[in-house]
RNA sequence: GGCGCUAUCGUCUAAUGGUUAGGACACGAGCUUUUCAAGCUUGUAAUCGGAGUUCGAUUCUCCGUAGCGCUACCA
């Protein structure tokens, strides 16, 4: 069976271009009926962000990129484990790593160093000044094991280092990359244990990976270069290598990696301004990966269907906010009336529109209202300014809107109380259909344009300048909102 | 500086050793129209540069250029 895992480190929320890392891992293990694992990578202590591993959870359950395996949500709600290959966060795994690195260490693959952060610095900088690859200078290889052992018994602070070959060559067949060639001399020595006890992001995916039955590695590019000192751990320790995978990076506009600094990163984020997760799936899937057709709408169970990591792309792909909301639009226009209105529910009852728990009799009442505005949201969080109208009256517009820009204010003000005493003697149905025939015809009966009267009479009801049509308005509102907006109108425009 | 990766419309991408280089987003125009959205029709727009291989290269090779990543006791 096959095995990926999405393997994040808490020191923040969900990243939503980690979000198509795991996506991708997730696809290719339902591709082939295998596990997809979710392992918390909590080693660097000082960047740990309290509710981060939390955050990861439930935006990768909102996004339905479930794990099988690993970290999981339980009944509770609450982050738990499932699996046999546990624990599945690092920091519980400490004893673990301790026993591999006695192991290279016996084996002489790993030794202690001694030295200080500052001796680091100057060699670093001595190197750059030479222009000579930077890298440790392997002072420590040097000192026996016996001094060592005196030294850290004397309470001296230390770190373990891998010894990295001086020869030869580490070749990585990348899935995506095809085979790439590092030349063992330019790799550094890396510290696998860190001076606090907890062993380095390198040490431990490569011992998590193996023990977790990990096959495929799917990561970020950025860990290419370090990937022949994971090749090198596997040789020292016998285990066999599993396949890798090198995504792509997310992009900013300008190129760069993307970053918080030039708009939202985190599932999170786009989860509050309303985004659905079925469109952030299909978009953030597209980014770095096609599957060759002309088709852009992609469900989950499509993009699983389709999948295969060869058709990854190899360049970065810039986060195109545009695209996402087309994206968005499509599958709001998607959903049906009620769960459109179940979706907004959360934003008007945050505006004030609605209670907070959703109400079915209040529910239904907003549904006509809502479906008004299905078809030309963006966003869901756009709802309540798009339909605090029809909830609300609307009272503090500018008189001047109500102005058609082929009329002036006079005939509006006329205008507006010939339509309001046709409304006002309405006698047939009030259904838009008919409205819309019969108002039509009495405006072309009365040697007036659409414009004229439409205009305003769309305004007066909605208060916007951007709204649905005036008979669609008219047919949620009922008449005697209709007309009670249009005399406050006039007022309006007579003051 | 070193090492590595990458290079098709503005953006996401498709395709092939031979095509009018296709689609989507965005943008422009037109239709529709009371506004916006939607819809329909339509337009502008790309193979980084130079060599080589070849009858033919955007596609294969090399060089250059540019961008990006890594170069931490961060992941």
């Amino acid at each position: 069976m096959i095995k990926t895992r999405f393997a994040p480190s808490p020191t923040g929320y969900l990243h939503i271009g980690s979000l198509r890392t795991a996506l991708y891992a997730y696809l290719l293990a339902k591709k082939k009926s295998g596990h997809f694992i979710l392992r918390i990578e909590d080693t660097d202590r000082a960047r740990f962000v309290d509710d981060g591993v939390a955050n990861i959870l439930k935006s990768l359950y909102w996004a339905g990129v479930v794990p099988d395996e690993g970290v999981v949500r339980g009944a509770d709600g609450e982050p738990s484990e499932a699996g046999e290959n546990g624990p599945y966060t690092q920091s519980l795994r400490l004893p673990i790593y301790k026993k591999y690195v006695d192991e290279l260490i016996a084996n002489d693959h790993a030794y202690y160093c001694f030295c200080s952060a500052e001796r680091l610095d100057e060699v670093r900088k001595l190197q750059e000044l030479n222009k000579q690859p930077t890298g440790y200078d392997g002072n420590c290889r040097n000192v026996t094991r016996e001094e060592a052992e005196a030294r850290i018994k004397a309470g001296e602070k230390f770190v373990v280092r891998m010894k990295m070959p001086r020869t030869g060559e580490t070749k990585i067949n990348d899935l995506i990359r095809g085979e790439v060639v590092f030349k063992n001399e330019l790799i550094d020595d890396q510290v696998i244990l860190k001076s606090d006890g907890f062993p380095t992001y390198h040490l431990a995916v490569v011992v998590d990976d193996h023990f977790m039955e990990i096959t495929h590695i799917i990561r970020g590019e950025e860990w290419l270069s370090s990937t022949p000192k994971h090749v090198q751990l596997y040789k020292y320790f016998g285990w066999e290598i599993p396949a890798f995978a090198h995504l792509p990076l997310l992009l900013n506009t300008d190129g760069s990696k993307l970053s918080k600094r030039q708009g939202d990163v985190s599932v999170d984020d786009y989860r509050k301004k309303g985004y659905l997760p079925e469109a952030l799936i299909n978009f953030v899937a597209f980014l770095g990966w096609n599957p060759g057709g002309e088709k852009e709408m992609y469900s989950l169970a499509e993009l699983i269907q389709d999948y295969s990591i060869e058709k990854t792309a190899k360049k970065g792909a810039v986060f195109n906010l545009e695209k996402l909301d087309w994206y968005n639009k499509q599958y709001i226009k998607l959903m049906s009336a009620e769960s459109f209105a179940l979706a907004c529910w959360p934003y008007l009852a945050k505006a004030g529109l609605v209670p907070n728990e959703v109400d079915k009799k209040k529910l239904s009442e907003i549904i006509p209202a809502l479906s008004l505005e299905k078809e030309r949201v963006a966003r869901l969080d756009e709802i309540t300014t798009a339909v605090g109208y029809l909830i609300s009256e609307p009272t503090d517009y500018p008189p001047e809107i109500l102005v058609w820009k082929k009329s002036n204010r006079t005939d509006a003000l006329k205008n507006l109380e010939l339509i309001q005493g046709f409304l006002s003697e309405w006698k047939g149905e009030w259904k838009k259909e008919i409205l819309e025939t019969e108002t039509k015809k009495w405006i072309a009966d009365n040697g007036l344009t659409n414009g004229d009267i439409l205009w305003p009479l769309r305004v007066a009801l909605s208060g916007l300048e951007k709204s649905p049509g005036s008979f669609e308005i008219m047919a949620v509102l009922g008449s005697e909102k209709t007309l009670a907006r249009l005399k406050k109108a006039i007022t309006k425009l007579s003051a």
